[in-house]
DNA sequence: TCGCAATATGACAGATTGTCATGTATTATA
DNA sequence: TATAATACATGACAATCTGTCATATTGCGA
């Protein structure tokens, strides 16, 4: 967390050193992020920086919990689109990532270039706090009448098996953005084994 | 991939070196492993190290394509005990991370202490080859009988989405060892999502 | 024995990180 | 207002890394 020191800051000096923060993000992996970079961009003294965060972790946690707080908002819109089907959510979210939007939302492009750079970078854990993975924003759009279980926990297992199948989609589409449509039609295959199972229909357990 | 030099080299010199990357690689993270560190211990000189490997990256996945064959011979096994089940793949799998075995096997406990520095590291692409995820060893041990689809590429998907299952919950488990029924239980619920769905049962689309 | 090719080696340049002693500004207080 | 106390700024510094390269050494065929 940064200190209250960085929140007192002049408006314009702290938007300077965010604003190189986050081109530095979006230029290397998170691996090769380098705060010498960033405090020359910023025209930060080096002392100055380590008295607004600890160090690089920090950092990044910080500019993460703004990304987190957009992207449930926007999967927060998803879900209502989806009438509060955490099935359908993916593949939504994904044309919603690949389509025009993923162009010109800022933030979203953001996200994208992040979650490209850093291959996958476990949206789930991103997401989760604690105890809950699904936050209460989304939870309150969830139609749990859609769900074998009617309870959070069983939603929040929903959620984080569907956000890993999203993250795959989105990180193998950049990595290769010929093969689009196939991605996406193996996400399709992947929400369909979330909501239907993979075993034969009419399976029971040592049936066979 | 290491250069030809690498393995031309006396034994007794190569063990040195792997042991000390070893060493460096079940104490701190990818990110925190130093080949100063390295070639310190294994008494190797500096420009020698960089006849060998070109980079940390390159020394690392060499390494892990160790581990990878390892693992695949032990999930080989268990598919066998599970009747070529899947869905039964990482509870059986889990449980014998956790148990015994996994502080006995020293290759075992190598992969859980890896997978523990490293938060989960996407089991699911460390085993991936370019097209398939689920490697022949493990195909043919398969039961597609217990698939809904019996296409190698349905099996791709579930494999893939139950390395994620378990990679999840050995990566709980670590961080908080007094979970782990929990861990266990969540595991559970997670593998029949895969197998029986998260939809209601009779569910059909666009029925509510 | 000569000479070429493969290896070995460690000094070096370039970069990075976190700390800290020393200033400077701001605010509280007598 | 004068003074003390606190908060903040700053850049020099030590410690660490990494990748390269010129030079030495070894092995081996002609």
């Amino acid at each position: 967390m940064p200190t209250a020191t960085f929140f007192r800051l002049p408006e314009e000096k702290r938007k300077r050193l965010i604003d190189a923060c986050w081109s530095e993000l979006t230029r290397v992996r998170f691996t090769d992020v380098s705060i010498n970079r960033i405090i020359t961009q910023a025209h930060i003294p080096r002392g100055s920086f380590y008295q607004y965060f600890s160090d690089k972790e920090d950092l990044i946690r910080y500019l993460l919990e703004d990304l987190q707080e957009y992207f449930v908002s926007l999967l927060r819109g998803i879900l209502v689109e989806t009438r509060g089907d955490l099935f359908a959510m993916p593949l939504m979210a994904y044309d919603h990532f690949i389509g025009h939007q993923g162009r010109t939302d800022p933030m979203l492009s953001l996200f994208i270039k992040l979650l490209h750079l850093n291959q996958g970078m476990d949206l789930q854990s991103f997401m989760g706090g604690p105890k809950h993975f699904l936050p209460d924003p989304l939870w309150e759009t969830v139609d749990p009448a859609k769900l074998r279980q009617n309870s959070r926990a069983y939603a929040d297992q929903v959620f984080h098996l569907a956000c890993a199948v999203l993250a795959f989609a989105v990180v193998e589409t950049f990595q290769d953005p010929t093969q689009t449509a196939q991605v996406r039609e193996m996400t399709k295959m992947r929400t369909d084994l979330l909501r239907y199972g993979g075993a034969p229909e009419g399976y029971k357990e040592g049936t066979l």
